[in-house]
DNA sequence: GCGTATACTAACCAACCAGTTGGTTATAAC
DNA sequence: GTTATAACCAACTGGTTGGTTAGTATACGC
């Protein structure tokens, strides 16, 4: 015979909390269409009506996880300090920086990715996404400034281009290494391979950043 | 008062040409978890009784559809004559060829992408799908191996690391366009920002592949 | 013109799943 | 202590969904 469930302390920003992890991780592994309510509310060990108490409903949930990684790596992002860098290290930094938070946060990209198959539709309800990437392009803008100061960097840079092309090298490796190491057969998660691909995309990106010796 | 529907005329090719037709929409549309069966046996107008007389279950047609969709990459890209081309200049114009058969097959993207968010379990047990892609390295590996011998070609290129890189700037750029477009206020759809990132791309890459002047 | 393989269909089913109902109890403010 | 608020829970619901059952119709070989 099972005895009911003592009642538990409260503590409503750790079961909030809680929450957000585990729908962090499930929505991740899972995709938005493939996870189940149940399942976030089992493993952050609180009750299903807690979570629609709290968030109102499955997709409000994934907005505020969605939210939320962008916002630990805009702010990780912020955090670097590139200042003693000349400009065209420290977009090389960037480069290094962006693939090892890929790396260390996989539910990141796994949740960009379902969002995206549903073409954005919960970003593009969110009131907070714009100001959390507010500083992301004016980094990337400033260093290229200063780059051209220096006469390190060409002058026709494009930061948002810039950008998107620092984390689709990245990104696509990470996300697709499933497909490409079967395709291939060629085991791209290994660390050799791990770490060959970071070192192409620090010289991709340099050569293409690099100002053009007369 | 419905009349019963009039038997129909037997065509076996036609019939599954069009399930397969139905369920690469759908599937590119929903993503494996997001796709009914029902949606794709209505829009294909044959009973679902009949998608699975062809394909047994969900999984092994979404398998069917992932290896149609690369079977016409693949041999898309092996009927292009690069012979005719320096080889510098046919790395080059793979990069236009990715990019157009990207932005034509918007499905492809899509199917591929919810495939990796499933960590490639359908493309792990196809036995078709390592002899579809056979020729695609062989393609990549001899072009280099010619603009070595042609002087324009850098000669420490591998092969692999090559394709991703072609793959990912333009995958990820379109794949990824609904959050981009939200995240930085910029239409990255429109015809010009399309038009301007091939231009990138080919510059990406053409930085990258040259050979070091002397 | 008969037998059989296969193209094709309607109706059904059990499991699943997002969200709800209808509460109880801890906490804090007064 | 009384009361308001919010934390927390078990059990339920109704619509959905992958897959099945039990068959009929057609084409084709002989």
């Amino acid at each position: 015979m099972k005895s009911p469930a003592p009642p538990r302390k409260r503590n409503p920003g750790e079961s909030r909390q809680r929450i957000l992890d585990a729908a962090a991780r499930h929505f991740g592994e899972a995709g938005f269409d493939g996870a189940r309510v149940d399942v976030i509310a089992r493993t952050a060990r609180i009750n299903k009506q807690l979570l629609y108490h709290y968030f109102g409903n499955k997709d409000a949930l994934f907005t505020h996880v969605l939210e939320r990684a962008y916002q630990q790596l805009r702010e990780q992002e912020s955090a670097l300090n590139l200042d003693g860098l000349p400009a065209d290290e420290a977009i090389l930094a960037l480069v290094n920086f962006t693939w090892k938070f890929y790396l260390s946060h996989p539910d990141f990209i796994r949740l960009l990715n379902s969002e995206n198959q549903m073409q954005a539709r919960h970003l593009k309800r969110s009131r907070r996404i714009a100001a959390i990437n507010a500083q992301h392009l004016k980094i990337y803008r400033s260093l290229i400034a200063r780059g051209q100061r220096e006469k390190t960097v060409r002058g026709d840079l494009d930061p948002l281009q810039l950008s998107i092309n620092i984390a689709s090298l990245g990104f696509f490796y990470l996300m697709n290494r499933h497909t490409l190491s079967t395709v291939f057969k060629s085991d791209l998660n290994s660390e050799r391979m791990q770490r060959k691909r970071l070192e192409v995309m620090r010289d991709v990106i340099g050569r293409w950043i690099r100002a053009d010796r007369k």
